[in-house]
DNA sequence: AGTCAACTTGCAACCGAGTTGCATGATAAA
DNA sequence: TTTATCATGCAACTCGGTTGCAAGTTGACT
């Protein structure tokens, strides 16, 4: 819908309507989304096979317009990627289950391997509450 | 088999054979081991249910004598609980997707969360080559 | 324009890790 | 020994995700 968001996919491949519906849906939300939210969200405005869905998906993820985040659900989430390769650090609500990616949190650790291993990349997922759940009670 | 592990077991309940094979599994292994790896290994002294497995498994969760890791497969991971809590940070080979806990490591953050967010606790995943697949080319 | 290969979509069937219901077996307390 | 509780086995099921294939769309090249 958006031209920022059909300019981002053509800039990839071929702008067809199933992308920049998804791409836009991801562009507007303010948490990851499931594959199974995100169904729901597009058939407001039509009609989207759940396998399309699918492989839309993984094209977004494949040009690196979206990441997908694992989860203790079994249940992968997506989020549009901004412009800035971010340090994949989440935050998964406890409460809600929500994940949100904080993006401008780059942790550092402070770690040492044991002898043998090589570092590639390290992921951090933060568990606790999110600012909607932690309202104070009335 | 080996009477420790009995005796774990007993300080928490029932001490079904069920349990003690595979929390025994579970101690002699090196690496976080999956259901069908669990299942696979048993299946050389005797037969044992799918479910039973299962259940087995929650079971010991449950009791603090293992803990599970989620990880990109969708598929979860079992390891035995040593006498210390260790604090979740985890190795996971991109070569041969074999998870390691790494329990002496206790990494150190540096994080600040964006406001409104509780912090509840971390988990940390490093990914990279195990010593396993680290051997240099002959 | 017209042709054709490459890509995209929809539908149905499938996959596999994990779960549930229920009947049967074992165990421990009363 | 009776009885309630817990553990096991089997079949059927759930559900997120994948695969095969036929039909539709796009775009490059005459
Ligand atoms: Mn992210
Ligand atoms: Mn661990
Ligand atoms: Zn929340
Ligand atoms: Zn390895």
């Amino acid at each position: 819908m958006s031209p920022t968001t059909e300019a981002l996919i053509l800039s990839r491949g071929r702008a067809t309507p199933a992308r920049v519906r998804v791409l836009d849906c991801l562009l507007r939300a303010t948490s990851a989304l499931t594959h199974g939210e995100l169904e729901e969200r597009l058939a407001r405005d039509g009609t989207l096979d759940r396998v399309t869905l699918y492989r839309v998906l993984d094209w977004l993820v494949e040009q690196g317009l979206a990441h997908k985040i694992s989860g203790e659900d079994r249940v992968w989430r997506f989020n549009a990627v901004g412009r800035e390769e971010h340090g994949h650090a989440h935050f998964r609500c406890t409460r809600c289950g929500q994940v949100f990616c904080l993006d401008d949190l780059r942790p550092s650790f402070a770690l040492a391997l044991p002898p043998g291993y090589v570092f590639g990349s390290a992921e951090l997922t933060i568990r606790g509450l999110c600012p909607a759940c932690n309202t104070p009670r009335v």
